[in-house]
RNA sequence: AGCCGGAUGGUGUAGUGGUAGCACGACUGACUCUGGAUCAGUUCGCCAGGGUUCGAAUCCUUGUCCGGCUGCCA
């Protein structure tokens, strides 16, 4: 592991890296013995979706602040609301946390843990005159709630006696009423400036089976109840959350100061907000990239075009990587937008480190060498990687007949384009100048075949290896390569910011009708064969592959994960 | 309109009264049996006005702009 792998992990973070503002909030605490010196955090999310890269922002920032400073961070679902949660996310929340190299030990939560106990407060609240049992539907509760300028109104039910709203909050925990006849709600203060204050329901009545709890409730806590005592009774010490909860922080407050949970022993935690992440060219809601998983837009949660971890897996980006982003983009309070050729960096500098270089000709244009012996076949060693030679060398084969890449080759090409022409010279990686003799058409005027002369005494490591020509092609031999299948993938929008919804448009009319291509004719090199799923290689002169799980024995898939920077493009791009 | 946040190069992020730095991108050039990688270099910034101070990105003040908040979602 490298230092900045260690570094992410949150075993060293003394050097380099500049420190964020949370870290700066908890150096203060730990030096003035707040929580007895504890730090303790959690990951909170809810099983209603996958996780996707700005959750692995939060993942890194929670477990990563923990173990910084000596402490520790739980996993915790938040599961709250049984008819938008499902187990198939919690199993694939762990997997993915777990996949990014994150141990929450035994430390695995659910809110749903707690019922009991917040039970128990809820009733504590009702017994101080702090919670009543309001009838309101939930119109009226809007109704009364007021707006942004103007004070609420008190509602009708708010001075029950404590022994009416006891008695009516344990039938409501019964089941004696429907869905929606009432909720238990705090009596804050209905003028309150914040609306979260204005009496906010504490728990809602929802006939609904729990993926954990079963039937056994029917009555189930809000967020904002829920959130700030299961932290306390963790003994949370840092709360960390996104911005849209600072307005939820008094009523976070609130909860923890009104409940008696033990504050002597679970201490009081505190909630700090920080800005989400947003990345160009992609959405990041979850009910979006829900919407374009039913829609049939993508494969599924583990497309590789999503940003979910799942698909970013897939697409053969590495938790490595993904850590160095989520170090580099930093934690600040301002609502940003981080380009996306940040996250290409880091996976192109992870993988040119460790990836392997191999040969594969993704369009195949055939190339005879008539000067070359029939049946020859020589085996040319090469290097896996040339800037880490321990990464060891391998032998390729090369023989008459060989297929290099079509746009390789330019009957008439423009200036400065250093590759195989008419009459032209190129080198062949770890294996010979060739020059092009003839150009072979069919019927339509398209270049099917290219005969060409090899120079024999050109051949790489060779004596007189020396001359030089200005463009060098990877290849592969006909009779040795294996077929492959290649999906290359591009951005899912087209548009920077697709959740800028211009008149009329959803995020869905920016959607990129090119992001993924499909080549069925691909070849690689023999040592591919047996390649295995999730391995990385680099693809000489293209990019980073990955082997995808649609693979079999016989069918190699491979996924673009990035392609490697390419300034004959830009050229291109310049040329026109 | 009320409350809460926030404004530093193209992007992200440091700097907390003393020369505005780092990363990504872009652009030059060197090197190269990957038009990759690497190396060297260039470009570009403190939202605006006023004040305090020898000195302000930083403190005060006024304003502007941006984001969030009116679920029995989280």
């Amino acid at each position: 592991m490298s230092d900045r792998d260690e570094k992410s992990l949150g075993q060293e973070t003394a050097d380099s890296l500049p420190v964020n503002f949370i870290q700066t909030i908890i150096t203060e605490d730990l030096k003035s013995g707040k929580n007895n010196g504890r730090v303790h955090t959690r990951f909170p999310p809810e099983p209603n979706g996958y996780l996707h890269i700005g959750h692995a922002k939060s993942i890194c920032l929670n477990f990563g602040l923990a173990a910084a400073n000596g402490g520790i961070c739980n996993l915790r679902f938040d599961d709250t609301n049984p008819s938008k949660e499902e187990i198939e996310y919690v199993e694939s929340i762990q997997d993915n946390v777990r996949w990014l190299g994150f141990d929450w030990e035994d430390r695995l939560y659910y809110a749903s843990d707690y019922f009991d106990q917040l039970f128990e407060f809820a009733c504590q609240l009702i017994n101080k005159g702090q919670a009543y049992v309001c009838d309101l539907s939930a119109e009226e509760i809007r109704e009364y709630r007021g707006t942004l300028t103007e004070p609420g109104k008190e509602s009708p039910y708010r001075n029950r006696s404590i022994e009416e709203n006891l008695d009516l909050f344990m039938r409501m925990k019964n089941g004696e009423f429907p869905d929606g006849a009432r909720v238990l709600r705090a009596k804050i203060d209905m003028a309150s400036p914040n609306l979260n204050m204005r009496d906010p329901v504490l728990y809602r009545i929802q006939h609904a089976h729990h993926h954990r709890t079963g039937d056994k409730w029917c009555i189930y806590p809000m967020y904002d109840y829920a959130h700030p005592l299961s932290d306390a009774l963790e003994s949370i010490t840092h709360s960390v959350c996104t911005l849209e909860f600072a307005d939820h922080r008094p009523l976070y407050d609130w909860c923890i100061e009104q409940v008696d949970y033990g504050k002597e022993i679970h201490g009081r935690p505190q909630q700090i907000e920080f800005a989400r992440l947003n990345l160009t060219y992609t959405v990041m809601s979850k009910r979006k990239l829900r919407l374009l998983v039913e829609k049939g837009v993508v494969g599924g949660w583990d497309d590789p075009r999503m940003p979910t971890i799942s698909g970013l897996r897939r697409r053969g980006y590495t938790p490595e990587a993904i850590r160095d982003f989520c170090d580099r983009i930093g934690v600040a309070k301002r609502n940003s937008t981080v380009d996306i050729a940040l996250l290409e960096h880091c996976i192109r500098e992870d993988l040119n480190r460790r990836a392997s270089r191999v040969m594969a000709v993704l369009r195949p244009l055939k190339v005879v060498i008539t000067n070359y012996p029939e049946d020859k076949v020589e085996w040319m060693t090469t290097e896996n990687n040339i800037e880490q030679p321990e990464m060891g060398i391998r032998e390729i084969p090369f023989a008459r007949e060989i297929y290099i890449e079509q746009e390789d080759f330019m009957e008439d090409p423009p200036k400065k384009f250093f590759r195989l022409r008419p009459g032209g010279e190129v080198r062949l990686k770890s294996a010979y100048i060739i020059e092009c003799q003839e150009v072979i058409k069919d019927d339509q005027g398209r270049i099917v075949e290219l005969h060409c002369t090899y120079d024999p005494d050109s051949k790489s490591g060779g004596p007189n290896a020396g001359r030089r020509v200005k463009g060098t092609l990877h290849w592969v031999s006909a009779q040795h390569a294996i077929p492959a299948e290649v999906r290359l993938y591009d951005q899912l929008f087209l548009k920077e910011n697709p959740d800028d919804e211009e008149e009329g448009k959803d995020f869905t009319s920016f959607l990129n009708p090119d992001s993924l291509e499909v080549l069925k004719d691909s070849l690689v090199e023999p040592s591919l064969a047996d390649a295995a799923v999730e391995s990385s290689y680099q693809f000489l002169r293209q990019g980073y592959f990955v082997v995808d799980p649609d693979s079999s024995s016989g069918k190699l898939v491979f996924n673009r994960i990035v392609g490697l920077r390419d300034s004959w493009a830009k050229i291109q791009n310049k040329q026109g």
